[in-house]
DNA sequence: CCTACCGATCGGTAGG
DNA sequence: CCTACCGATCGGTAGG
């Protein structure tokens, strides 16, 4: 969306004899790919796993830099501010983690869906959004939202709620029928909160898979019926 | 337990008329309390409510030193760094929250318990050790351990398993029941994240009490049987 | 526990 | 996007 067209200067030869000043070769990318403007995204990228692994505060926008092998000045090019980065780090995992749960809601195509089923994708969805490769995104937005402006917080909190709008007439239709016994709105406060912390103990690698995950969610929270 | 005798160095007379060069009062308490000894605890108490508010990156042990009336350089008087600092709060919080719960668990008395029960109380007391007045301790430790050096981690880790030891049996008796479908080790994850995750949303001051939320977390959890 | 400091790091900027 | 830099802040310390 925001590709800017980038006017480069390149080095024209050195006025005169002076040792070449470049700091000694830490950044520079392997040049494998031309830089086509898509550095903000890669930027947003490395923003994100480092804001995740080491948190917002301990992570310097030079650590940044470095992963994407700028100097340390340059993300400010990018992005206004560190908060800039961040709120767009969420905003990013927002949006997609919106059109991940439209799309997982839009493959039921029966006249009348199961609530049970759809409640099974909303929550399988979720679980993408959080553990998927490389979608640190939303965890950031989940763990760093103390680090957001109010205004900035504000604006995240809505995206939060448009994200969250359709569990509640899923959990509404399991109530009606007696599959969920507790208030809607407390359930789905608990459910996600029991979703969203999953980040801090699901390993990927080992235990459970994320279907095994699901189905341990919908026998706790849904009843038989 | 770590009550340190402490030596004081009262202010003899000044040897020269130079002005006294005492920084301007924002610190120095209201003498309210005299000094004894247990400046260490308000530290923590101080420390483990800025943690929580502002985060342990984003607090400095300024913000600590002026909450409790000291100047910069004292709080290392008491603790050896601000890891220190981080991790007492932790340890603390800890010890007592594991307390508070072998208490709810030791008021049942009968010979054989009802896990139901059992159940609720083990909940109640958790909401009790995230909720209460003052509890900042466990918000800090469930959301700071980043900070912690592995070694420090490994050993609050190990705290952990001891407080969450006693929910095993519980849940096993109520799947053995039947009133708890989803396997044992995945519900108490589950189970508890959707506790923690209510420092994210619960506030004392409207809205649910912590009695009806414990409801709410039995009718959800919990089949009718 | 105060005083006076130090070295390091950090977000950010001007100017090209 | 690099260069060279600034001002501010921070954890921590010696010495009393």
């Amino acid at each position: 969306m925001n590709s800017l067209a980038l006017t480069l200067h390149p080095f024209a030869a050195l006025p005169d004899d002076a040792a070449p000043k470049r700091p000694r070769g830490r950044p520079r990318k392997t040049e494998e790919e031309r830089d086509d403007g898509n550095r903000r995204a890669e930027l947003l990228a490395a923003a994100a796993r480092l804001f995740r692994r080491q948190g917002f505060d301990a992570t310097s926008t030079r650590d940044i830099a470095a992963a994407v092998g700028m100097h340390s000045g340059s993300p400010f090019y990018h992005f206004k501010s560190k908060d800039a980065l961040l709120y767009a780090v969420m905003e990013e995992g927002m949006h997609t983690a919106i059109a991940r749960q439209r799309a997982a809601l839009a493959s039921d195509t029966s006249p009348e869906p199961d609530p049970r089923v759809q409640l099974r994708r909303l929550i399988r969805s979720h679980f993408d959004t959080l553990h998927g490769p490389g979608n640190d995104f939303i965890p950031v937005m989940l763990y760093e939202q103390r680090s957001l402006s109010s205004r900035q917080r504000s604006t995240i909190a809505q995206l939060q709620a448009d994200y969250e709008a359709p569990w509640t007439p899923v959990l509404e239709a399991l109530h009606a029928s007696g599959q969920l016994l507790a208030p809607v709105k407390l359930s789905r406060l608990l459910i996600l909160g029991a979703l969203n912390w999953s980040v801090q103990w699901f390993d990927r690698k080992k235990g459970a898979s994320l279907d095994e995950l699901t189905d341990a969610c919908l026998a706790l929270f849904l009843k038989p019926c």
